[in-house]
DNA sequence: CGTCTATGTTGACATACGTCGAACTAAACG
DNA sequence: CGTTTAGTTCGACGTATGTCAACATAGACG
């Protein structure tokens, strides 16, 4: 089977802490940074996968099948087009039981993303 | 607990304030809900927008001169697109000081995108 | 086996996007 | 005035993106 290419920026050892890049307001981001970094954003940059990958995480443990989430008023392909894309960002991983498939978040990148964002000019 | 402030998810309001939605994890996001949010999340997802973003949030005072942060690998112009598409996402706004033009970031809207992203602390 | 259901893949299409150079506006300065 | 510096807008170009219908694949079930 062919690998999803997945970002490398998230080795098994970083879970818990924030392995892309420090937070955007404590310095300017190198070109490398905002690359991988941006990745992330713009997987969340659309709509219908922000709804998908809304659905997916606030299931019950943070799981769940296809067939439960893909009323978001588009087409059966496009829905499956969209989680590809959130895995290949590294946001979501996929696993099939049976005649389902069931989609994950990586809890690991939604904390580096949420670092990324978070406050710390009220420190000054 | 202290939810009082995360409990109003009503319109975008215009006043800088967006207190788009509850974070990600709590429950699938509305269409309008992702509409709104995709749109932060997309502006943020280009490497050289999240460069010039990070450039104005780190700088002193959240703000800072185009002249100051221009150098990102893309001609002059292109910075000028880019600041306008993070100005009309609503995570800057510019102001004209004699000479040079000042962008600054929104504090609100930074705010609330962590708010989307905070961990996963319900999604056990 | 054949068939049904659940997902993924392919190909095609229209639109959006990032980029640049050139032209334009705005302020300072002589 | 004219010139210089700072920044935006315009027009064009190639590429990426979102979408669908059609086809393909993978189990389940008889």
């Amino acid at each position: 089977m062919s690998n999803a290419k997945v970002l490398p920026l998230l080795e098994p050892a970083d879970q818990g802490v924030a392995p892309c890049c420090p937070p955007l307001t404590e310095r300017p981001m190198t070109a490398e940074e905002a690359e991988t970094a941006a990745r992330m954003f713009k997987a969340l940059g659309d709509p219908v996968r922000l709804r998908l990958f809304s659905s997916v995480a606030s299931h019950e443990g943070g799981e769940a099948c296809v067939c439960d989430i893909s009323d978001v008023g588009v087409s059966q392909p496009t829905v499956s087009h969209h989680l590809k894309k959130l895995k290949e960002a590294g946001l979501l991983s996929s696993e099939r039981r049976g005649t389902w498939v069931y989609y994950r978040v990586e809890p690991s990148v939604l904390a580096a993303m949420g670092k990324l964002l978070t406050t710390t000019a009220a420190a000054a």
